[in-house]
DNA sequence: GCACATAGTGAGCATGCATCACGATATCCG
DNA sequence: CGGATATCGTGATGCATGCTCACTATGTGC
C-alpha cells in the first residue's frame, strides 16, 4: 500500500541513519572511548551522577552491561565510582575533571556536528525540516509504546 | 558558533536515529535474523547474486566477516554458496526460495514503515521534509569524503 | 613461467550485550 | 521485631559482530 515516494523517503531516512552512526562513531572514537562508553557519558551530563541502575534505564541496556561500562570509563579515569549517600546497595557514578572535559569537548563537537547539517540551510527549509523531524520522531515513538506484546506465530 | 535551533534539529536526528535503529531492529529480529544477516540479506536483494568481496564492500565490511555471515544465512537456508562460473577463487551467494521469501515479506515491511513515518502526511509537509532530508544526507555524504586521514595526535 | 594481486577461510582477539545465579541491602507487612 | 520479597551491583557464561594476521587456491600481467 505504501507509496514509492514514502520508500524513497524511508530510504533516505535510513541512509541518514548509517551515515550518522558511522560519522558520529569514528569522531567519538578518539580519546580512547567506544561508541557506548560515549553515550553513557553523555547521559550522565544530562543526569548528573546517577545510580547504574538508572544508567542502564537510560541506555536502554541490562545492568549487567553497565557494569561493564563503568569499569571501562572508570579504569580510564572519566568517572568515578562513589557510594550512594543512603542507599548502602547502590553506587554513585560521577565525573572525574577528565571526564568533564571531555563531556564538554563533545558538546563542542556536536556544536560542529549542528552546522554541518544545517549551517545556513535556508530559514524555511530548516523550519520545515525541523517540524518534519518532529513529526516522525513522534509518530515513532507513539508506535513504540504499541509494539511492546511481542508475539510469535509459528 | 552552532545555533541553539540548530541542535535542537540535531537531537531530533539523534532521537530519530535511536528509535528507528531499535524498531528496526526488534521488528527484523524474527525469523531468526541478525541485523547484520538482515542487511546482507538486503544488499543481496539490490545486487542479485554476488560474490562475498562484492557483499563485504556493499556492507563496508571485512571479508572475513561476511564469510561469517554467510555461513550463517546458508545454515538457516536463506541462501546458497555457488562456485562463480568463470572465476574459481570466488563464490556467489544467491538465495534460497526460503530467502526470497523472507526478503520479500521484509519488503512489505517497509512498506508499512514508510506508510508509519509518511502515510496522510500533507503533501507540502511531505516534500518539504524529503528535500530537507536530502539535504544533509548529501552534506554528511559530502563531510564522509573528507574524513579519512584518521591523524591521532598523542 | 614467475611475481604479484585477489577470493575466501582458520585462528585468535575485543567489544557490546544478554541471561542466570548470587550476595548484600532495603522495604514491606504481619 | 522478623521473615518474605524486591532491588542493586556483579561473577560467570554465551552469542553476535567485527577486526587482523597468516594461509591456500586461484587469476593476471609482464
Amino acid at each position: 500500500m505504501a507509496e514509492a515516494r514514502h520508500i524513497a523517503a524511508l530510504d533516505r531516512v535510513l541512509e541518514l541513519v548509517v551515515l550518522l552512526d558511522k560519522d558520529m562513531t569514528e569522531s567519538l572514537a578518539k580519546e580512547g572511548l567506544t561508541p557506548s562508553r560515549t553515550t553513557l557519558l553523555w547521559l550522565l551530563r544530562s543526569n548528573g551522577p546517577s545510580t547504574q541502575r538508572v544508567l542502564a534505564d537510560g541506555l536502554g541496556v541490562s545492568a549487567r552491561t553497565v557494569t561493564g561500562l563503568v569499569d571501562g570509563l572508570e579504569a580510564t579515569g572519566f568517572v568515578t565510582r562513589q557510594p550512594h549517600p543512603t542507599d548502602r546497595r547502590a553506587i554513585l557514578v560521577s565525573f572525574t575533571e577528565r571526564g568533564a572535559a571531555v563531556v564538554a569537548a563533545m558538546e563542542q563537537q556536536q556544536g560542529g556536528f549542528a552546522d554541518l547539517l544545517f549551517g545556513g540551510m535556508p530559514e524555511q527549509r530548516f523550519e520545515c525540516l525541523y517540524a518534519g523531524l518532529g513529526e516522525i520522531v513522534d509518530r515513532l515513538r507513539a508506535a513504540g509504546l504499541t509494539t511492546t506484546p511481542h508475539e510469535e506465530p509459528s
